[in-house]
DNA sequence: CTGAAAGCGCTAACAC
DNA sequence: GTGTTAGCGCTTTCAG
């Protein structure tokens, strides 16, 4: 059924090695052969086996991503950009969901690695949880570059966006614009980034003297339903800030909905920036002011850190980009 | 480096074939020895070499997926679904984009047989396009699913949504709210859902007595880009209908896009229906009226009628999803 | 310029 | 129960 070189090899009449050179453009066939061997092999409708190959050269020509959850844009973007810099290489992606658990980020970490892919491009899932398992993959010396979030002490390149200094421009712009109390929507509590985020925000307000109380800083769990749940807690309270960061992309809609179901207006009955632009959030009345990163220029970084590595064996880069501020019409003045 | 299980039959002080027996779970070994190989292998680290389990039993474990474009968040939810059925039984997902690019469409699929995936995915570029490769595919055994989209001709299993349905309850719907005139924002001239969708819009629109002027129909090109513009050339006009059909969830972002720039409201201004459901539709001010397509529901449905011929060498089945109706506040009552 | 042969890491008869 | 051996499809010395 399926045709190998040594099919070829006897319906041309030379030995397989011949094959192999003129089919790999290697020097020591005659030209004539070579167009022969070429043209018989297309119209036998020859493919070359990349699973022998692979084996044979230890190069398989593909790429593990592990991502939280592929449906999520932000991600989805990130993996577009990756595929940019790839596939003119001829490397492709194989794709991994976490869904943030853990368990799964070691599993497919393992079949990764088992898949002996020449390089993995991660967004792990928590800090330090699977430290393990991304130092292993190092100790097998497959290349490794992380994207939007680490694992502190795995000594790789990474990608991240720089989130203190976007959530300092988001909570400085409240502050300009009169705003002195604010609520918070987190990502989970336990994701780097989450951290990151919450940290510089009460850091910055600190600095500020802008207040937030305890019951403002709602878990939205990363995600629209969380997000949801916590935006309906907010505004259930009697006593509200002024102002709300959402921490994610994914949980403004969640804290959208909330407000369109309780009939509440941006910026009238409450401002509110978001940490990531989006599709929606232009479009949203009104638009929502927010500080932008750029997915998918963080996956072409990170396959090109990664493909360095590969191909030149680079030495590891951190790259942070920046965020950028988009001023908008979610916020009021005070 | 690697350690193999020659390295760990070496260190046991017994023979490959054992080995292989005694980690795959093989009878014909005893426990006590098996116990001792098991964990040796683990303490050294050992990690099987898929690609040459893959080139000895001919399988890869690994399935190729071909999309338009990753971060469309439609083609996202649907991979999603995809991997909810194919990890648990161990396989990967190897991604390819076409960008609807027949070149990118037809190197892919090259790619993804010299990687002797185990089954494809496809949501094909152009109806007919890429017939010839498609049917190698076929050709070479490889099991083939198209989703979303079909190429006519080939015999193999699909799933898409039932596009006309859909359209006939929008415009039907319309046509009982009093609209007797439609503009109609279109996706690729060439793509098989566009055809579909238009046709069906046309026809109906003929049953109903709706009228559509020439100009009315724009090429939205299924990009939020193209629709801007096409809307904007739309509401440009002296004439406009009464009602708007948007043919796919991204372009409603570019005509919501346009009817902000131009302060346009709806459904005072102009009623809409939007083709897709998706993030924003539910959020926008007011809510689109819609007909949603359930992507993960697909990408399940593809995935499993793949598993199914890779496994039990399952016969080809259709499935036709239904689009669900949902009722918002996009449309006037003339 | 071309052929012969070894071997990548693993599995599966077939022996003992 | 365990060992021997022959490949899977390909690349790559090493000979000629």
């Amino acid at each position: 059924m399926k045709v190998t070189i040594k099919d070829i090899a006897k319906a041309v009449g030379v030995n397989v090695s011949t094959v192999s050179r003129a089919l790999n453009g290697k020097p020591g066939v005659s030209d004539e052969l070579r167009g022969k061997i070429t043209q018989i092999a297309d119209q036998m409708g020859y493919s070359p086996d990349m699973t022998a190959t692979g084996l044979k050269k230890g190069k398989t020509k593909i790429i593990g991503v592990l991502i939280p959850d592929i449906a999520n844009p932000f991600f989805a973007q990130i993996v577009r950009g990756m595929e940019k810099v790839f596939r003119p290489v001829g490397y492709h992606l194989l794709l991994c969901s976490t869904d943030e658990d853990p368990e799964h980020e070691e599993e497919n970490l393992k079949t990764l690695l088992r898949q002996r892919v020449e390089g993995i491009l991660a967004a792990p899932v928590d800090s330090g949880g699977n430290k393990v398992f991304y130092t292993r993959v190092l100790e097998n010396g497959i290349p490794l570059v992380f994207f939007d979030r680490i694992v502190p002490d795995i000594e790789t390149s990474y990608v991240i966006t720089d989130n203190e200094a976007g959530i300092r421009e988001l909570v400085e712009y409240l502050h300009k614009n009169g705003h002195e109390s604010l609520g918070v929507i987190t990502l989970r509590s336990r994701s780097f980034t989450g951290r990151v985020r919450l940290n510089g925000t009460l850091k910055v307000c600190k600095e500020l003297g802008i207040t937030i109380k305890d019951g403002w800083i709602l878990d939205g769990k990363s995600g629209q339903e969380g997000a949801y749940e916590a935006a309906r807690r907010l505004f259930s309270f009697e006593e509200r800030p002024t102002a709300l960061l959402v921490q994610n992309n994914l949980m403004m809609l969640g804290v959208m909905k909330a407000m369109k179901d309780l009939r509440l207006k941006v910026p009238d009955d409450i401002s509110v920036v978001c940490f990531d632009d989006s599709y929606w959030n232009q479009i949203f009345d009104p638009p929502i002011t927010c500080v932008a990163q750029e997915p998918e220029q963080m996956g072409l970084v990170a396959a090109t850190l990664l493909l360095d590595k590969i191909m030149h064996n680079g030495k590891n880069s951190k790259t942070i980009l920046k965020a950028h501020f988009i001023e908008r019409e979610s916020v009021a003045k005070i």
